[in-house]
DNA sequence: CGCCCGCTTGAGTTAAGTCAATGACCGTGG
DNA sequence: CCACGGTCATTGACTTAACTCAAGCGGGCG
């Protein structure tokens, strides 16, 4: 019965969401097939972003969601100073451009960290296919309330008064994200971090050198290797407690100097 | 027209969305008169909440969301060591509990920062009024990104590297905060904070004595009037200025010492 | 009336910021 | 192919704003 459906048109199938890798990430999760069908109908295509390129920008109209299909974004807002403070990353799975839904125009800007593919959610479309479908609804709900839990990480984290341990959950988030769509081994993890040291000073209030220092101190240390964007959690256990505490581990600091 | 269905039932009147002061700043906003009685059979009543009592906790499962008719309550998270991070402060006409959409669990607290009243909107029954009206499920959306705009202040606002700063913008949007429903005049204002310092500072990421000295700078420079609880902004153009820098001003600090 | 809790203030410490210089990589063009 | 310039990252020396610890104040409530 689905085999039906599968061989008729591959073009058409390599975009649907019920065939796409994230399925169980992204808005579908949790709806049925024939409603899929529906809700492929709201996405308009997928949109190919270069690093760098911005997907909306503070003042734009809402047009639509937009779901990371493979690469990452970041978003952020500027003040009058010029000053960044980057909102959140974004990978593969996850929604952006909820920002707008309150008064119809975006307040913060989104940017492409590295080549992305994005698939574009019209909202009218969107809207009305959650009210003929009602798991929609829900789902919809849930992806935007899990932002929200995202964000309050967010702010658990910038309100640590240790560097070091924002640096640490940030990294542990990172790596947990990950490991959501990739299917990555438990332990030996290398990333390659998509934005750059001051991108996530600005994430975590910061400055770049203090970043930088906390990479430095984090390798003498042997919980990480790095070189430049890529970075080897060696102990991912010693990571674990630094997220809770630096305080143990700061004498190492002029220990092994 | 609307006088007819006005006399019927004060006490059903009373409680009704249609007649609530917070209508415009609440879910009722922008739906139309018919849909508002559908709105109105999804509020299961109004709870009284003591000062100190909590709404929710981490852990509880999503029985409904609740819109905050009168006082103020606080949400907040606690990590392992017992540390408080405050997420939010909420206002009447705001709506708190979106955290459990996510998992059907909350992942944070609530609590009542005076005698507060509260109404409750079982969310499966909201869900069902949702998609029998599309005009609450848009204003639903609009909601829930309203409070991630809301979000996304604190991130800016904590990221803030000057405390100063960080407790202008605090005073600040708290100020505009009231005055949305209050209709106070825009000049001279006088705020009653619900909240101690000890939660001001855990809201912005700082230590209690470093947000008393912040009051008594400000007070100094001549910004605010400050006893107790009560705040009187007697410079609302100088604390305007106090949010862009602080660097400006800090001159002030031993001029009139 | 007095205790307790929340707030303020002071003195000293420290972690993070600032400023500045150097180093490593990358893409470009000779 | 290599030299060059630019950007990003690192590191060092110094400064400073916020934290810590500690004491004292004051108002509200029992």
């Amino acid at each position: 019965m689905e085999s039906n459906a599968n061989i008729l048109d591959l073009n058409q199938l390599r975009r649907s969401c019920g065939s796409c890798a994230l399925h169980e990430l992204c808005l579908p999760a949790g709806i049925g097939r024939d409603d899929l069908v529906r809700l492929d109908s709201a996405v308009r295509d997928r949109r190919a972003l270069d690093q760098g390129s911005m997907l909306y920008r503070d003042g734009d109209g809402l047009q639509a969601l937009y779901v990371v299909r493979s690469g990452s974004l970041k978003s952020f807002v500027l003040n009058e100073a010029g000053e960044v403070q980057i909102l959140g990353f974004h990978l593969p799975g996850e929604i952006v451009g909820f920002d707008a839904l309150a008064t119809d125009r975006h307040v913060s800007h989104a940017e492409a960290l590295e080549a992305s593919s994005i698939c574009e959610l019209p909202y009218a479309r969107l809207q009305q296919v959650a009210i003929e479908v009602p798991a929609l609804h829900r789902q919809l709900m849930r992806v935007i309330s899990r932002e929200m839990v995202e964000e309050h990480r967010h702010t658990v984290m910038m309100g640590r008064q240790q560097a070091q341990e924002q640096l640490a959950i940030f990294l542990k988030n990172l790596t947990d994200r990950y490991q959501r769509y990739q299917r990555l081994q438990r332990d030996a993890i290398t990333l390659t971090l998509p934005m750059s040291r001051y991108d996530i000073a600005k994430y975590l209030g910061l400055v770049v050198e203090t970043v930088s220092r906390l990479f430095s101190r984090m390798k003498e240390m042997g919980v990480l290797e790095v070189d430049r964007k890529s970075v080897r959690i060696l102990r991912p256990d010693l990571l674990a407690d630094l997220c809770r505490s630096s305080s143990v581990s700061t004498s190492k600091r002029r220990g092994t100097g």
